[in-house]
DNA sequence: GCGATTATTCGAATAACTCCAATATATGAG
DNA sequence: CTCATATATTGGAGTTATTCGAATAATCGC
């Protein structure tokens, strides 16, 4: 039996979805990248253990360079300095994009499911009738 | 205003959708690779025009090396040689494996659409009272 | 013959993502 | 005091994924 385990139909990953993620976690409410991480990892785990900690550094970097987000730094604390983030009016309306992008999204793979079971049934019901006509040679 | 067209956000694609787009393609019934590519980008465009052709190919091959589908060359017709493509029970089974993950995928987009859209208003009815603060100042 | 259409393939470039390691500070255990 | 641990951020190297562009090839209409 062939392992499917690491084949990506077992969707392990579902990467795009980090940035409004982020985005999300930040209209809550200004946050430090640790806590951004730790809050996605908390709340929307899709299927994997934790999205990766840098990754998430680097997207929200890529966010400010794009004016998505600001940081400043915070060091009335104990630990060490914390960066922390804040969305943007830019940002919320690359948030309203990605809500209507997520839309599109989940209408797309509502789509792709309806086919794919569709033509799951149908393929089987044809192999059935193929091992039925071979039937009795086969084992 | 930031142009967000080349932003992910704008969500022209959803690739690795492709995988199983191409299983249920072929779990309908047999076809050749530019069939393939056609009747995907017929139905089951997420938004881009056209997902890349070649990489459609590419991904015939890879399953064909893991036993998804299995091929066979066809020159009974006009034109070049075509490459038949047929699904196997092993990619019937890797099909019934994606659709569990296209459902968890779904759910996993729902919630997050969810998040974001509370986030998002959450977000604009503090900017407001901000802006609401510093009426008179600005403009 | 020439261009358009159908059909497949490959190489190279780029983008995306993960893994690992380094740095730094505070805190609590021993 | 020192060591381990948790918090917090950053950078580099390597792998994988994906796209782009080009090459090849055969048939058909003009």
């Amino acid at each position: 039996m062939l392992d499917l385990s690491s084949c990506p139909c077992a969707g392990v990953t579902l990467d795009r979805l980090i940035q409004p993620a982020i985005l999300t976690v930040l209209a809550e409410g200004p946050r430090h990248g640790y806590a951004v991480a730790e809050e996605i990892n908390r709340r929307m785990a899709f299927g994997k253990e934790t999205p990766d900690i840098s990754g998430i550094y680097r997207f929200l970097k890529l966010m400010e360079e794009r004016g998505l987000v600001v940081s400043s730094w915070d060091v009335s604390h104990g630990g060490p300095a914390r960066n922390c983030y804040e969305i943007t009016p830019e940002g919320l309306r690359c948030l309203a994009q990605w809500i209507k992008t997520l839309e599109r999204y989940r209408d797309g793979i509502s789509k792709l499911l309806r086919a794919a079971r569709s033509a799951s049934k149908k393929a089987e019901s044809r192999m059935k009738k193929i091992r039925l006509k071979q039937g009795h040679r086969i084992t």
